[in-house]
DNA sequence: TAAAATGTTATGGTTGACCTTATTATTCCT
DNA sequence: AGGAATAATAAGGTCAACCATAACATTTTA
């Protein structure tokens, strides 16, 4: 952690609200959920967040990032979509892994090195997963894409970015060949929240519900 | 501090005695002093340590690292002079940070990251610093140079390396042009343990002792 | 060899970020 | 309206890493 700076714990439970809705409320049992807590540690530190004035609390409605709470939690995404640029690009990382290896490094970076980095990678525009780097004033660009998993059955849409974290799922999206820039076609959506079932370039694919949240489409210009 | 690995304290004590003694033992003050806790705090620390079997205390000597726990510190050493290499040679920024900056990154750096940044690097012999970089596996090569402070009135000399950690020590070296490379005469020591007069390029430049003792030099060839 | 300096241990405390179990409050749904 | 589900609080605990103050042990040095 950087000298006088949030601790690691702060700066995930706002990168976490932040990924999760964006500028809607979020439910501290989802937050608890992302983060692998119980939900009365998330409630312990919802309360220290709220005292630091970074989020607001509406009881039995969710939290809410304060203007002051979303400008770290887009300062840690950058970092965090940064380095992944750098692993991918210039150290050659595997891709399912940048998440997990840019989500220790961001919570280490000082703002001399934050802005270093972005020179050095020519200022990128989105990170290796398709995700938009907030630049370093604002925040992040809103995107006009949806997840997978409320295409309609027929269509054709060209993946725009993946917001999974996990290696393992990241993993698997990717022997999918679910990866940014890819055209699916919506074959078949199963009975009883079966997968889905996907053309990607001249392959099928079955893809669960749960991880087509993951994957944001746009339609085909 | 990356998943299932120590914590970022119990890495930086491993790293202090790696650069404090080269092998020999450490005083817990000293220890103390460079992590600027008090002594109290590193007792039981090095307790903590010695349990896990990273460091050896013989009660009123001083503290060793075991060879377990020179492992690890030349691990940690070994991250944190490659950052400063990826700092310096590509992000540009100020060699008087680099210490400072690196350290903290050290702690966030997956072995995956470390093996690739190495790479990416051309497996550089010395940080900035002109301290070596342990390789993947063993540790640092001894180098035979000595404090400046050592060194006969009248002769000159090259520097080597410079071990000092804060920016504000590197920033004064650096103003007095005392860097890697650099030939230096020791014109005059000032009794009373007063500063020495160093003839540095072609100018002249006055150094406390203390900061004599961080300027590693060797004779030249 | 005795006093000074240095190192160690004992006690008791703090803080942040977690945990479990139990209780209470609110909202959602039938 | 009432029960189920969900959310929040209360109470009590753990653990790592720090702190201060005080007492005790050893080594150094005069
Ligand atoms: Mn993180
Ligand atoms: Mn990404
Ligand atoms: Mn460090
Ligand atoms: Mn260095």
């Amino acid at each position: 952690m950087i000298a006088g700076q949030l601790s690691e714990s702060t700066e995930m439970y706002l990168k976490a609200m932040a990924e999760l809705g964006e500028g809607e409320v979020v439910s501290i049992s989802r937050l608890a959920e992302r983060l692998s807590v119980t939900s009365v540690s998330a409630n312990e530190m919802v309360r220290r967040l709220s005292e630091q004035g970074l989020v607001s609390h509406l009881p039995y409605k969710g939290v809410n990032l304060t203007s002051k709470g979303r400008d770290v939690a887009c300062n840690v995404v950058r970092r965090q979509r940064l380095w992944e640029c750098f692993l991918y690009n210039h150290l050659k990382l595997e891709w399912a892994q940048l998440y997990e290896l840019a989500c220790s490094l961001e919570h280490a970076t000082a703002p001399e090195v934050t802005d270093a980095l972005a020179v050095f990678l020519g200022n990128p525009k989105t990170c290796p997963h398709g995700n938009p780097i907030p630049d370093a004033d604002g925040c992040l660009p809103e995107l006009n894409s949806n997840p997978l998993s409320t295409v309609p059955v027929g269509d054709t849409v060209r993946v725009v970015s993946v917001r999974a974290t996990s290696t393992e799922v990241l993993r698997h999206l990717q022997k999918l060949s679910l990866l940014p820039g890819r055209e699916v076609t919506l074959l078949e959506a199963a009975p009883m929240d079966g997968p889905l079932m996907l053309k990607v370039g001249d392959r099928e694919a079955a893809l669960g519900l749960l991880m087509a949240e993951f994957v944001f489409v746009e339609p085909i210009s």
